[in-house]
RNA sequence: CGGGGCGUGGCGCAGCCUGGUAGCGCGCCUGCUUUGGGAGCAGGAGGUCCCGAGUUCGAAUCUCGGCGCCCCGACCA
């Protein structure tokens, strides 16, 4: 390669020539995952799934520690479930699978492949639960879902993808909102802390929110193309489902009641969100917490360096991995150093440990920081917990920096003229008055696309008067282009 | 679902207009020399030209139909 400015990594289309080129460049390049031969399905390659499994398990550990047991519920739901719920039909019809055979004959009932499982679950609440002393129910699922979607995006939005749904069943309407905002808590801690993706937490507008929920809420971040990107979603459901599933138990004061329930959910849209998050020019870069492998070191191969360089390696990686590090050896000699650099750098590993003939002279290996590329010498003496401590900021350099980026994308429309205005360019999020009127809301996506990704949690009076009407706001919303 | 673009060794593409031997770069295999930011030389393997019909002596190329993917718009995690 020539010397200069050059990009260390050329297989990647810039960020900034095509953002939406270079996300689909960095998701195969590095290997997350791939097309299949079914249509608008992907395969999620092991690379990826090492991600989604890490993602997995600290979620996994928060539902645990707040309470929730994880269960299985049926692939297939029969129609008539899931038409039970008319305004949940009326939000998912037009996005299930069907299964209208088994084997050679057809089905008494057609099967829905789940879009949700909020039907099915209920269903078998009704027989779980009689007592107050029943409740709350806490259960979590992990599983797969269908959405039969007109386009689809790698991670972003596939016909099937995999989730997390929790469901739960309490005894009063305050239990049940308290569950609700307490796992939007949940998934904001963990997008913030985990993937280093600040997330605006808020709730939905009538318009917006879940088929069949009282109240939506949800977290959203923003991506480096300046567009908003839905994160987690965590619904009050009031009593609708319990009505028509029957699900009622004997309160306290000897009556008859139904339940207050909540649903929320997290899904490997999330890769695609880290990605499009921290990502740059030269590909992936991971927040430590979440990546696979979180220290590459590369052996300089000089003169017999299986000798040399390479054992010296090997207690190094041996001492990291002692230390809780995960850590990788790169020893193919079929590359090198330079091949290896660009190649980890754009599979995002946050941290190289370059060691050769000249460090091991002067007991030092050089650490090189991804997202900054900072090179710093250091001493082999006491390495693991220099590492440690360094990949802990630099998962909080992560965060700020995202955070930095989301402060400097998020401006405030006091007009009609200014929000306008802003949509012309990326603004990222707009905060603007509003009336609370759907009309207005429609009206602002139709003319510019954008939408209110969320309203304040903490109820607080507009800012002014609605930016599209001009009647009183009520409220000011989070506007946005969406993915 | 509308508008546009693209389907040719694993990947990126040329060839198509004007029908006649399938080609280039990267990657892959073997060997030697190398290795501190995507190494060099030599030799080699690898193809239903997306699928199906049609026109023709002959189709990657022309015609019709289908499928898939990408991008931009209406619905969604």
């Amino acid at each position: 390669m020539p010397a200069g400015r050059d990009p260390f990594v050329t297989e990647i289309t810039p960020r900034s020539e095509d953002f939406s080129r270079w996300y689909t460049d960095v998701v195969r390049r590095a290997e997350l995952a791939d097309y299949s031969p079914v249509k608008g399905s992907m395969v999620i390659r092991p690379y990826g799934y090492a991600i989604w499994e890490l993602m997995q398990a600290s979620l996994d550990a928060r539902l645990k520690a707040t309470g929730h047991v994880n269960a299985y519920f049926p692939l297939f739901i029969p129609e008539s479930l899931l038409r039970k719920e008319a305004a949940h039909v009326e939000g998912f019809a037009p996005e299930v699978a069907w299964v209208t055979h088994g084997g050679d004959e057809e089905l008494e009932e057609r099967l829905v492949v789940r879009p949700t499982s909020e039907a099915i679950i209920g269903t078998m609440y009704s027989k779980w639960i009689q007592s107050w002393r029943d409740l709350p129910i806490l259960i979590n699922q992990w599983a797969n879902v269908v959405r039969w979607e007109k386009v689809t995006r790698l991670f972003l939005r596939t016909t099937e993808f995999l989730w997390q749904e929790g469901h739960t069943a309490h005894e009063t309407e305050a239990e049940a909102e308290a569950e609700a905002l307490r796992m939007l808590g949940v998934y904001k801690e963990f997008a913030e802390r985990e993937l280093a993706m600040p997330v605006l937490d808020g709730r939905k507008t009538e318009s917006e929110k879940f088929a069949g929920a009282k109240v939506t809420y949800s977290i959203e971040a923003l991506m480096g193309d300046g567009r908003a990107l839905q994160a987690g979603t965590s619904h009050n459901l009031g009593q609708n489902f319990a009505k028509v599933f029957d699900i009622t138990f004997q309160a306290r004061d000897k009556s008859m009641q139904h339940v207050w329930q909540t649903s929320w959910g997290m899904t490997t849209r999330l890769i695609g969100g880290v990605i499009m998050t921290h990502g740059d020019d030269s590909g992936l870069i991971l927040p430590p917490r979440i990546a696979p492998h979180q220290t590459v070191i590369v052996p300089i191969p000089r003169g017999n360096w299986r000798e040399t360089v390479l054992p010296r390696a090997r207690e190094i990686e041996q001492a990291l991995t002692a230390a809780g590090v995960r850590v990788v050896l790169d020893d193919r000699d079929v590359h090198t150093p330079g091949w290896k650099y660009a190649e980890w750098e754009m599979r995002g590993v946050p941290l190289r440990i370059e060691i050769g003939p000249r460090d091991i002279a002067q007991s030092q290996v050089m650490l090189v920081r991804r997202d900054t590329r900072d090179k710093s010498p250091t001493p082999i003496d006491g390495l693991a917990s220099r590492v440690t401590a360094l990949l802990g900021q630099i998962q909080q350099d992560l965060l700020d920096r995202a955070l930095r980026f989301r402060n400097e994308h998020t401006m405030r429309a006091g007009s009609h003229d200014e929000f306008v205005q802003a949509f012309q360019g990326r603004p990222g999020f707009v905060v603007a008055p509003w009336c609370g009127g759907d009309a207005c809301e429609a009206s602002i996506k139709a003319e510019l696309q954008a939408t209110i990704r969320n309203l304040p949690l903490e109820p607080t009076p507009a800012s002014g008067d609605c930016l599209r009407c001009g009647q009183p706001g009520q409220t000011d919303a989070y506007f946005a282009k969406a993915y």
